[in-house]
RNA sequence: GGAUGGGUGGCAGAGUGGUCGAAUGCACCAGUCUUGAAAACUGGCGUACGUUUGCGCGUACCGUGGGUUCGAAUCCCACCCCAUCCGCCA
C-alpha cells in the first residue's frame, strides 16, 4: 500500500497514476474520511488524557467524597473516550480498505496502456530456431519419450496436473540445481521455503486469497494457503522486523512448489504444462534501501537473461505497460521464451517476471531497516524475480532443442545433472 | 497431542494494581581525563501516531487479541510462540 499521509498530500500524483493504471481509486474519500478520522483521534487521546489526570489523582484525595467524585469522573471520561476511540478506529478501517486498492506508483519509463503496449527491450543471444522439419510441440516429444502423464494427474489431482518421468524429473531436478548454483555464485543466499504460508503475509504480499477470483488455494479451518509462489514467503521472512541498514541490500533465492487455482482461465486453458496447478520454481528476492531497488532491478532481469541465455533458449525481454502491472509492481520486466510448438507457428511465452515493488510490501508486511546513527526508520523496498520455473522453462528447452529425429539436445549448462547431452 | 516453565527496551534482567516507557548491568553515542588507547567519571541512548516555526508537549505500545478497574507490565479469558520432559513420527 501506499503511505495514507503521501497519498493526501499528493493527490494528483496518485489520481494520475490510477488514470494511467487503468484503475477507479476514491482519493477525494479517503480525504475527507481522514480528516474526519484525525479530529476523532484528537479527541480521543484528549480525553484519554484527561482521564490520565483524574486517575493520578485518585490516590492522593483524603476523603471518601472527594474520591467517588474522581471515580465517577474518571469512568465518564473513559466512556466517552471509548466511543470517539471506536469511532477513529471504525473511520481508520474504511480508510485502509479504499488505501489497500491503490495500485503502487509507476516508474517514469514504463509504458502506458495495455498487454499490446508492452515494450520489447532485447532479443536473447540464441536465435529462434530455423527448422527444416515440422516441430512438435512439448506434448508430442513427451509421448515419443515418456516425460510426462498427464491422464494420471487428472485421475488422481483433476485437470491441471501432471506427472514428470525419466529424463522429464532430472530436466526438472537440473534446473533448479543449476539455477541455485548459478544465484549463489551472485550473492543470493539459497532458502528452502514452507509451500504454505498465513493469510495476513499472502496478503501483505499483495494476494488476496480466500475470494471469490482468487488464484490461492487454502487450507479449509486454518489459516493457512498454499503459496503460489516463494515471493510470499521471502518477503514474508522479515515481517514485522527492524533491519540495520547494514543487511541492506540483501538477496535470497527461493525454491519452492507453487500453486495456482488459475481460477477465470478456463478459456486460456492450454495442453501440457504451460498453465497448471502445481510447478516448481526457484525464486530470485530481494530487500534494498530505496535508492538501490532501480538498481537492483535491473541487476534481476540482467541476471534472468543470463540464465536463458545459458539455458540456450531464445527470448525477448518485455517492458510491461501500466495496464498489465500488479497492484504492488512499480515496473516489470518479462522473459518471453520462444516455444516453437505454441499455437499454429510457435509463439512467444511469459517464462520469467520481475517486479520491483519499491516500499508498497513492505509498507504492509511492516518491514523497516535504521540507518545506523539517524533516527527513526524506514521501509525496505522488495523486488521478486523468477529464476526458473522448471515447468515452463522445460517447455521451451524440448520445443527449441528437438531434432528431426524428434531427439532432444541437452543445454550444456545443465548436462552434468541431467546425466547425457541428448534425451532419447 | 499431554505436562511444566517462560515471553519486558539492541542484549541480559528487575518489576504482582497507582507517580512505570519501565530499575540495574552490558552494548552503543557524545564529553571529561589521557601523548594516544584502555580504565574511570559525566551525560545521552526505543518505535509509531498526533501537535508545534522550533525547544517541546500529548497519546499508544512490556508476545497477540479480548475482559475487569477511575487506573493493568502486574488480575481474568482465549490464542500464538519459545524451552524442557512425555507420547507419536518422516
Amino acid at each position: 500500500m501506499l503511505d495514507r499521509k503521501f497519498i493526501i498530500q499528493n493527490a494528483e500524483i496518485v489520481r494520475d497514476n490510477c488514470t494511467r493504471r487503468g484503475v477507479t481509486c476514491e482519493i477525494d474519500r479517503i480525504i475527507e474520511l481522514d480528516a474526519e478520522r484525525l479530529t476523532k483521534l484528537q479527541l480521543a487521546e484528549d480525553l484519554n488524557r484527561q482521564a490520565n489526570e483524574t486517575s493520578q489523582q485518585i490516590p492522593k484525595s483524603k476523603d471518601d467524597a472527594a474520591r467517588k467524585a474522581l471515580i465517577d469522573k474518571g469512568r465518564d471520561l473513559r466512556h466517552q473516550k471509548d466511543a470517539a476511540q471506536n469511532a477513529h478506529d471504525q473511520l481508520e478501517g474504511e480508510i485502509a480498505e479504499l488505501i489497500s486498492a491503490i495500485p503502487n506508483l509507476t516508474h517514469p519509463d514504463v509504458p502506458t496502456g495495455g498487454e499490446e503496449d508492452a515494450v520489447e527491450i532485447s532479443l536473447g543471444k540464441t536465435p529462434i530456431p530455423n527448422f527444416d522439419f515440422e516441430p512438435r510441440n512439448h506434448v508430442e516429444l513427451g509421448e515419443q519419450h515418456d516425460l510426462f502423464d498427464f491422464e494420471a494427474g487428472a485421475r488422481v489431482s483433476g485437470a491441471g496436473f501432471y506427472y514428470l518421468k525419466n529424463a522429464a524429473v532430472r530436466l526438472d531436478l537440473a534446473l533448479q540445481q543449476f539455477a541455485i548454483s548459478f544465484l549463489a555464485g551472485q550473492g543470493f543466499t539459497p532458502i528452502s521455503t514452507p509451500d504454505l504460508a498465513l493469510t495476513p503475509i499472502l496478503q501483505g504480499i499483495g494476494f488476496t486469497p480466500r475470494g471469490p477470483e482468487t488464484q490461492i488455494y487454502s487450507v479449509e479451518n486454518t489459516d493457512l494457503n498454499l503459496v503460489g509462489t516463494a515471493e510470499i514467503t521471502l518477503g514474508g521472512m522479515l515481517a514485522g522486523q527492524t533491519i540495520t541498514d547494514a543487511e541492506l541490500p540483501m538477496r535470497l533465492c527461493g525454491l519452492s512448489h507453487c500453486f495456482r487455482t488459475e481460477a477465470g482461465a478456463a478459456g486460456r486453458a492450454t495442453k501440457g504444462l504451460y498453465r497448471v496447478h502445481q510447478f516448481t520454481k526457484v525464486e530470485m528476492f530481494a530487500f534494498t534501501k530505496p535508492d538501490q531497488s532501480d538498481a537492483e532491478h535491473i541487476r534481476m532481469r540482467d541476471l534472468e537473461c543470463e540464465i536463458f541465455d545459458a539455458l540456450e533458449v531464445p527470448y525477448r525481454v518485455i517492458d510491461t505497460a501500466t495496464g498489465d502491472l500488479g497492484g504492488p509492481a512499480y515496473r516489470k520486466f518479462d522473459l518471453e521464451a520462444w516455444m516453437p510448438g505454441r499455437g499454429d507457428e510457435g509463439q512467444w511465452g511469459e517464462v520469467t517476471s520481475t517486479s520491483n515493488c519499491t516500499d508498497y510490501q513492505a509498507r504492509r508486511l511492516n518491514v523497516r531497516f535504521k540507518t545506523t546513527g539517524k533516527k527513526g526508520t524506514q521501509f525496505a523496498h522488495t523486488l521478486n524475480g523468477t529464476a526458473v520455473a522448471t515447468g515452463r522453462a522445460m517447455i521451451a528447452i524440448l520445443e527449441n532443442h528437438q531434432q528431426s529425429d524428434g531427439r532432444i539436445a541437452v543445454p550444456k549448462v545443465l548436462q552434468p545433472w541431467v546425466g547425457c547431452d541428448m534425451i532419447g
